[in-house]
DNA sequence: ATTAATTTTGCATGTTCTGCATTTTTTCAT
DNA sequence: ATGAAAAAATGCAGAACATGCAAAATTAAT
């Protein structure tokens, strides 16, 4: 157990990648045939490990194309407890995600791929809101943590509804980058983020990149 | 296809019945024994019916908890493209989900049962929300065509938030009013959709309390 | 009652996913 | 380095999910 941070045994290396390598070989099939049409066996094979090897790493099939951090969810909630006391809870939730998000940005091409995947699966895009949700009720009680709501299992409806109305502009935000191949992520993140703080008006704000239109 | 609304030949009749047996069945079960311990082999069993004939009604076995009304998507997207022009495009969108939101208050009980069928199994909820979000690109879309935005495969990002940011409420008000049994469901609804329309400001208004507006 | 259409069902088959025992690889102490 | 301990990969068996196809049963229409 003597791992020092940073410098990680060579068997957690290797389980990374190969974790890394069934995750990316996943989706490339599956950009490449469909996702219907990409089996466990085929996706081992192409990493070079027994199918059986597969689900020691990913409880279902589905989860290959998804590629979850668990870390980014315990960061994202300790950063909105720690925000400072001046922004809106939407303001210090928004951050947090962005400083998550920056990835995004840096491997953009396997995001893309990613996103393409998920977009012509919808229940795999499902799936991936699935991982993002289990974060969901943890963000409300951060949330509820910050407004100096007592914690319990009952959160109110405001924290609930800010940790839930984030995530979804995350996911419509990447959408929407997925689609519009032409625009950065981070203007389009804020954009989205901006309308939701103007209470979705009906003439959307021209905030950061101009809403597109055609 | 002659059928007239409401005077439904006995075969159709008799195929609702089973299918909402199937369903009822499946909640029924999973609420007793946990969702991941109900075999469709069980499920089955208890409608009386082989295990063939029940992925005749039902593509994956988790549908059968969830529960989707095929219709309520057209008929929230004609709500939305026919509504009033003063509403905004937030506005339009909760009427027309309020309409059809109105089964909840009725069915309760049922509604009740499986939203915590749902909760207490993520992917589940998740897959929930599949079923909505098949229906989200749609009401996206309902949304653009309201704005006067030319109907395509590209829709901007505003008609999409509104569309996926009303699901997120929807979802969001359904999981609070199942935790919170003593209020009733429609002022809830109405309390997240104020609070939207309001971006989420630091300083909820009390939740739980009457509908804002109307 | 006969005929046609629809639904249900059984059977065969492929895929996903789990448990358990075995083999291989990595780590650590000597 | 070498051998013992820990961990990972693998093979195999088996349950459950899911689909296609054809036969049997049920319903509708004449």
């Amino acid at each position: 157990m003597g791992e020092r941070t940073g410098a990680l045994g060579l068997r957690e290396r290797k389980k990374r990648a190969t974790r890394a390598a069934l995750a990316e070989a996943a989706v490339r099939l599956a950009a490449a045939r469909g996702a219907e049409n990409v089996t466990v066996e085929a996706i081992s094979a192409e990493v070079g490990v027994s199918p059986r090897t597969f689900f020691n790493y990913f409880e279902h099939r589905d989860d290959a194309f998804v590629m979850i951090d668990s870390d980014a969810g315990r960061r994202v909630r300790s950063a909105v407890v720690a925000a400072p006391a001046r922004l809106s809870p939407l303001e210090a939730v928004r951050d947090a995600l962005a400083a998550e998000l920056a990835d995004v940005e840096d491997r953009h091409e396997l995001w893309r791929l990613r996103a393409e995947v998920l977009q012509q699966a919808p229940h795999l895009l499902v799936r991936s809101l699935g991982a993002h949700m289990a974060d969901e009720r943890g963000l409300a009680e951060a949330v509820a943590q910050r407004l100096g709501e007592p914690a319990g299992d009952s959160v109110g409806l405001y924290p609930r509804l800010v940790a839930a109305t984030a995530g979804t502009a995350v996911r419509v935000a990447i959408e929407h980058w997925s689609a519009a191949s032409s625009e950065a992520f981070l203007p389009i993140f804020h954009s989205a983020f901006a309308q939701l703080a103007a209470g979705l008006p009906a003439s959307p704000p021209t905030t950061g990149a101009r809403p597109a239109d055609h």
